[in-house]
DNA sequence: TACAAAAAGTGCGCGTACGCAAATTTGCGC
DNA sequence: GCGCAAATTTGCGTACGCGCACTTTTTGTA
């Protein structure tokens, strides 16, 4: 299901498109996001500037996608990973913790250049806006895939609230001092700041699952 | 508050912005929307195709301010309009609803021509995300302005919630047969919609009303 | 292997979005 | 009234986003 497009065209796609976005932020960094243009990246990934806009529909969004990746997708296959027992709400948090974290988010660098400008903020943080899909399939195969309307308000909420999360960790680095190690970039509490915003949607989150168990 | 600037400035500027939109919808319903430059808004509206600029970042987003207008903050007002009797999450379905049905979108040909076309449908499902601040206001007022970031995600998820209200009944209206009376846009169904993408939110809302409550 | 259909890539052209700096207008104290 | 500082408007130039029609590549089938 994941492959369903037949194969050569569909891999290929995909490495173009990995290709667009790895020259996007290597230029990037490498001359400042100012001084590059969509010509350039077009060009150092090998194809048309025509066709980088086949795949990309900004510059910026080109950047964030190195970084972002396939994040998104990946928070709902952690959610479906967990076990039954664990309650919705739980699942969620950890799931989303778990992936906007480190692992994906080490690239230092990139992230001060996305920070630095405001564009390249904006694009940053509303590209958590691609984890609703993902997420309502996620959602709704929890709450027994009834009710595919609530599973999506639910996973739109979610990703409001990792929207927030990261608006305020992305802007609140701006203001703050760089640490003695010399990163600038504080990754501490960005763990503590989606599990804040998270909380208020725990009872939403909950009483869907109940309301699904009640009915079987 | 409401007019802190000034006065003949800001009322000027208010005056521009109308005058802009205005000339957006009455143009795009005169000759379709396709037909329609920035220069014409403009030039219509008496200022510069630069200054247009100033006022919407696209072309879309003149024509669907002319519906929309301030509907986003009167949402908020309507919430604090509520007596404190009522359960949060039923005042603001109540005031959702309320400002989102018929008197300021009697506009029938101008959301038969919203709906119609792709990007103006965009454009207008959009615009519910500018109730995201007024309303983070005044549910942080109901919820004892304390915990602001409570309020702000809850607010965002509501935000969310009439999206996919909005994107449910415009494109649903699309496949939908006319009905008998010549309208072709059925404007029935909104308020369901609506309060359907609202109640898995309730317990969230609800949750976070009793926590104020209880800390008093 | 050959071939037709489908899909991705490409070139062109138009209209748009916006940074920048000059010109104009407005508000306010005197 | 007068003039100055701040805010707004405007023109210009550049780059971008994308619809469209056309070419090239890939796929499935005979």
């Amino acid at each position: 299901m994941t492959a369903r497009r037949t194969g050569l065209r569909e891999q290929k796609k995909q490495a173009t498109r990995q290709a667009l976005r790895e020259a996007a932020l290597r230029l990037a960094l490498e001359r400042g996001p100012d001084n590059v243009r969509v010509d350039d990246i077009a060009e150092a990934a090998g194809v048309s500037p025509r066709t980088y806009n086949n795949y990309f529909s900004s510059r910026e969004e080109a950047i964030v996608a190195a970084v972002t990746a396939e994040r998104e997708s990946r928070v709902a296959a952690a959610i479906a990973a967990r076990p039954d027992g664990v309650r919705l709400a739980d699942a969620v948090a950890d799931a989303v913790v778990e992936q906007y974290t480190d692992p994906g988010t080490r690239q230092g660098d990139a992230l001060v250049l996305i920070t630095t400008r405001p564009a390249l903020r904006e694009a940053f943080v509303d590209a958590a806006a691609r984890v609703e899909e993902p997420l309502t399939d996620a959602i709704a195969a929890r709450i027994c895939d009834r009710d595919r309307d609530a599973a999506r308000v639910l996973a739109a909420s979610v990703a409001a609230a990792i929207r927030i999360a990261l608006d305020r960790w992305t802007s609140g680095t701006a203001g703050a001092p760089a640490v003695p190690g010399g990163l600038v970039v504080p990754s501490g509490p960005l763990p503590d700041l989606l599990r804040a915003a998270l909380a208020p949607l725990a009872p939403a989150l909950n009483a869907a699952e109940e309301r699904a168990a009640a009915r079987d």
